[in-house]
DNA sequence: TTCGAAAATGTCACCGGTGTCAATCCTAAT
DNA sequence: ATTAGGATTGACACCGGTGACATTTTCGAA
């Protein structure tokens, strides 16, 4: 009788001091120290790790009570190798806005807590020519489970088109049906749009001028058409010089606000495509000697923090960011369990009235 | 002669229609590949990858030749488990500030950028009487390279002390000497506080009151001792009732602010220890009736983009966080490469002086 | 009781690298 | 020319899982 090995030995490897066999350090456990208590082969721990029905519910429990006792963690780099894909969720985004991305960020966290995913930031610049490629090596390289992709990565075409080609699943986050099928998180920017019309016509303003974003930005055409078409039901209309492009950003808010104001009838109310320019706006009304909401109202758009920290607090159009990008993460890892995909997810935006608009004071 | 075999057939056994041999995929290539190709074992490329120093000269030039050759890459994956350590930098914090976080994030991945390493993100609520826990069973699952602690999170002495325990490298963020010795990055806050002080002493104030963060903070300590510093060296002093608690918050701002405001002998500038609150102070500020600056002035500390955006704009002291998070994550890394690991690396801060700060009007 | 298909479990190679240690190659010293 | 000792390089097991496929059970139908 040979003594060279115990093929037998219950004991798991990685365990040193596992004499008296208690208190087995947490996490340190590997799949053959489970499948050895469990007396099986480490490919049906695996199975029930990976909560394949073909095993018996008997063998199930047992194997999840050794489990529980050597607080067994699978090892995400193990089963990443093996399976050719990660346990990272990407986060591709272009966005100027640190509120939406943070917001996102909280969102996408708060899906994948108590999960085996880690979010992984991946920032692009659309304006370079290779950007689309350096996603692809990104891919290619670190292999992850998925991609979540906000304005305007989203509205990327080549990109989407490119990842459809290469081996990832992705959620897009976008205010328009887009030209490339896919998963996504649909926001009715058209909408919100049309409430800040609404609520300026309302209130009585007949003379409104909007600035808008980038016309590359399909969420500038959704809120302006949508803003449109309300004051179209209130029996007005948007005219030409009264619809100037901001560039979403702050300082591009100021310039186009100016820009309105040296206007011959300049506007009684000013409706932003995003709270930035808005903010901008605020600046140069200012600037112009104009009082706010006496003189000139003013709506955003997407109620960041800044919203309400001005003064007086800008009435702007709310969008749950964070639960988008929850929902995002969580359309994304529904591929995992075989449940039944919903193709599209749909958020609303609602007007939140704060101190920044009121009824056109005097004539 | 048996023919079961081939083993010197030098085509990459990933490469389906690698006949003629030419375009090779990118990025499908293995360690395996280029061994075979430079007629070396995969010990040898793995000592080129990780650039070891005992290989010779003419071989290395012949493997980096093939690797560039088949666009190699290593599989970080693959690697991790094998050095059971993986690619990953996490950032753990737990900062209000939205702007703060995603500078950070800027400058950390600033640093990333071109290296094998991928920045995940690690929120926690130091609030929770678990997050020691949690952080350390992230560590154990996902082995990640090293840790960044910006503040506040790089104050939480039991979690350093814990992650001395753990296997991770991390480098903390900080304004003050504390009291677990590690690599950090340190911030003057003390300076800048008191440069916030020198500028409205300068301006010919007097009365002048602070807006402090919370005390578990040591910037709040720090911050306001230059502050007093600076006006115990202008012959002023700062009277117990114009020191009040703000909680580095807009609403603990505004509440602040209004608490000053009532006071008998309201102040004729208010240093705020971070924006947010200072964009409160502008809040309360004017719903009391008061012009800024003409009545009173005020001083922010982070330049967060609000600053740059509130009208008047905000005089402010100036963190440069990017370059802060960037300088983090190279420090982390150069443990990697056998480099002189400095301790310390510290910043100034800097005021910006904007449109919120003026002499003194009239009296 | 027997048989066959479905259910459950196991075998074994492999994912793409790294660690350990042995083997081989050089070069200067003898 | 020979040889010791450092410089290079290779062999091989292993990291901790999963995939493909083989084998063994299980159980209702014949």
């Amino acid at each position: 009788m040979k003594h060279e090995a115990d093929p037998d030995n219950a004991e798991p490897t990685s365990s040193p001091q596992a004499a008296g066999g208690e208190a087995v350090l947490r996490g340190k456990a590997t799949i053959n120290d489970v499948a050895r208590l469990a007396k099986v082969s480490k490919k049906t721990v695996s199975r029930v790790i990976n909560e394949s029905p073909f095993v018996k519910q008997k063998t199930r429990d047992a194997i999840k009570a050794v489990i529980a006792e050597l607080g067994f963690t699978p090892d995400p780099q193990a089963r990443a190798l093996a399976r050719r894909k990660s346990f990272l969720v990407g986060l591709v985004y272009d966005n100027p806005s640190p509120q939406y991305v943070v917001n996102i960020q909280r969102g996408i966290l708060d899906a994948l807590e108590g999960t085996d995913f880690q979010l992984v930031l991946h920032p692009c610049d659309r304006s370079k020519p290779d950007h689309v490629a350096r996603i692809q090596s990104f891919i290619q390289q670190h292999k992850p489970f998925g991609l979540i992709l906000p304005p305007s990565v989203s509205e990327d075409e080549p990109l989407a088109l490119a990842l459809n080609e290469a081996d990832v699943d992705y959620v897009r986050i976008a205010s328009v049906e887009l030209d490339t099928p896919s998963r996504m998180i649909r926001t009715l920017d058209g909408d919100g749009g049309a409430a800040a019309g609404r609520h300026l016509a309302d209130l009585g303003h007949r003379n409104i001028a909007h600035i808008h974003g980038p016309l590359s930005f399909r969420s500038t055409h959704e809120r302006r058409a949508g803003f449109e078409r309300a004051l179209a039901e209130a029996g007005l209309g948007l005219r030409p010089e009264m619809a100037v492009e901001g560039g979403y950003t702050f300082e591009g808010g100021v310039a186009a606000a100016e820009h309105l104001l040296a206007q011959p009838h300049p506007p009684q109310a000013i409706f932003a495509g995003n709270d930035e320019m808005a903010t901008g706006a605020y600046v140069a009304v200012r600037r112009a000697g104009f009082r706010i909401p006496e003189d000139i109202s003013i709506v955003g758009f997407d109620d960041t923090p800044i919203a309400g920290r001005l003064w007086p607090a800008l009435t702007t159009v709310r969008l749950p960011i964070r639960e988008m990008g929850s929902a995002a993460a969580t359309l994304l890892l529904q591929t995992a369990d075989g449940m039944t995909t919903k193709k599209f997810i749909t958020f609303s935006p609602e007007i939140i009235v704060r101190g920044s608009t009121a009824a056109p004071e005097g004539q």
